[in-house]
Formats: structure tokens, sequence, C-alpha cells
DNA sequence: TGTTAACTACGAAAATCTTCGTATAACCTG
DNA sequence: CAGGTTATACGAAGATTTTCGTAGTTAACA
């Protein structure tokens, strides 16, 4: 089964993932209403079963309107996401990647407040790792 | 001509900007011998060819080996590529993007330093502007 | 109980990505 | 200048993404 490394989402599965991270399970029906474009319902239908089959999404058939379910949740998608950034355009440094989504999009002083909190458990957690890999 | 939006690089169409920012102004000869992978000379020709029509490099044809050009310097296309990856799968905002990617792939104590810098900097800049927008 | 409504399955088309083979044209070299 | 080398152009095939229409089945209900 599943030998797939399970790809990256494309565009139209990660507007699906956020409904589904949002609502819960859900069946088609309730995903394509919330969806916003005014795509068909067989089309919203079609994306979904391609994503149960490369595991992005399980779903449960044992009733009429089948139930999806994100595999990942939002946070772990999130972190993959960033990694496979960093990987495949910085070079596989973190930081390069959070200086430049911070210098292309600043953000509040609360948030700033918030990184500072995250490097400082950083900094506890390992005081010194150098670029290690 | 290109009305584009120019389009977000694929995989491979990246792994050639590489190169270019790498080397400076290359031909396809020398981006091809420098690309790890054994693809075919023709495969990196129709790539960069591609790439020209996209607006992600521009070509100087003026001799007979065409020389490419990336479009974008590095330091713009990870700006918009964070910002890009920001905007679809982190609602926006840079800093939840910022703090994921440090999560998954922890930084050196030197560039932890380097982020409070650009904090502190983006400090000064704004005192304080919330969630604007 | 016979229609209508709601679902899933299937297939197919248009776009784009990746991969090459082949055809040509231009350049060197002896 | 002939013959081999090196470039670009072109076209095409297989995969994937996004889009639906149609078909067939199950459920609801009047």
């Amino acid at each position: 089964m599943g030998r797939h490394p399970t790809p990256r989402p494309t565009d139209g599965e990660l507007a699906i993932l956020e409904v589904l991270w949002r609502r819960g399970p859900s069946t088609v029906r309730e995903v394509h209403d919330e969806l916003a474009g005014d795509t068909a319902y067989t089309t919203a239908l079609k994306m979904m079963q391609i994503m149960a089959d490369k595991g992005l999404a399980t779903r449960d058939t044992s009733q009429r309107s089948h139930v999806y379910t994100a595999a990942l949740d939002q946070a772990k998608t999130q972190q993959w996401l960033a990694r496979d950034l960093v990987d495949r355009a910085f070079g596989g440094s973190a930081a390069q990647l959070a200086m430049h989504a911070l210098s292309a999009k600043s953000a509040s002083s609360e948030e700033r407040a918030e990184i500072r909190r995250l490097l400082d458990a950083l900094e506890d957690g390992d005081p010194d790792e150098g670029s290690a890999r």
C-alpha cells in the first residue's frame, strides 16, 4: 500500500484541507458548500477521492454519504510544508525562511514576542548546536 | 506578451534557478552539467526555454549558445515563495510560518541571534501595527 | 409504489510538467 | 571543403491537476 511519500498537496487540495481542518470530518457536500469558488459538486468529489487515494485524507464509507477526514492535522501539515520549502528553496536553513517570511510580510508586535519566546525555548533546549544536520 | 503574474517555479525550475543564481548568466550546457540528476541535455534546454517564455528567466540569443539569466534574484524569489506559502497555508501570518519552520528544523544559535536582530529592527520600524491590512 | 432527489463512480478533456528523440543549422578541424 | 560536434527548434508521449457530464444506485416521500 501507500508506497508514496505522501505528495505535497496542490492548491486545490490545500483549500479542501482547510475546510476539513475547520469543520472536522465532513461529507463532500459540506466541503463543497464551504468552498468559496463556484466549482461543480463533482469537482470537489473527484478531488476528495483523489486525496483519499493519495493518503492526504481518509474516508469512512460506511454511510451512503462518505465522510472525509484530513490525514494530518493542520499543524503537522504546516510543519511539513515549511520544512519542504526550506529544503527546496532555502538550502535547508529554517532561519533563512523565517527571516524572508518576516521581511516579506511583517508580523504584529504580539507575534514578534511569540517568536522571541520560541527562540528562548530553543535556546534552552539546545544551548548550542551549530548547523547540525 | 507575458501578461502572467509570473507563476510559482516548479521543482525542476527551481533547481535550474539555483544553478543560475550560483553561476550567474549561463548557457544550457553549463546549467545541464551542474544539474545533479542524469537528465538529457534537451530536457534542460526545453525547461529553460519554457522558463524564458514564462518570464522566470531572460535570455540573450545574440550568440549561437544562448545565455540565460534568472529574472529575479534569489532573495526576491525566496521572499515571494515565502509570502506565497504564507498566503496559501498559514492564513496570511508570516509569524506562523516562521514558527513552524523553526519548530520543524531548528536553527543554530547564531541564526537565532540573527532572527532576534531582525525582530529588533522590525520593532523599531513600526513599534506597533497589530494585524493591520 | 413509483418519482424525484442526492450520492458515488467513471470517463474524458484541457493545461501543465517532465522527458526525450529527431531534425536542422552552425561551427570547427584537418 | 568534408565530416564530426554542438546548438536550437519541434513535436510528442506519459503523468498530474482541474474541470465536468453522464450513468447508475440508494434513499425519501407523496
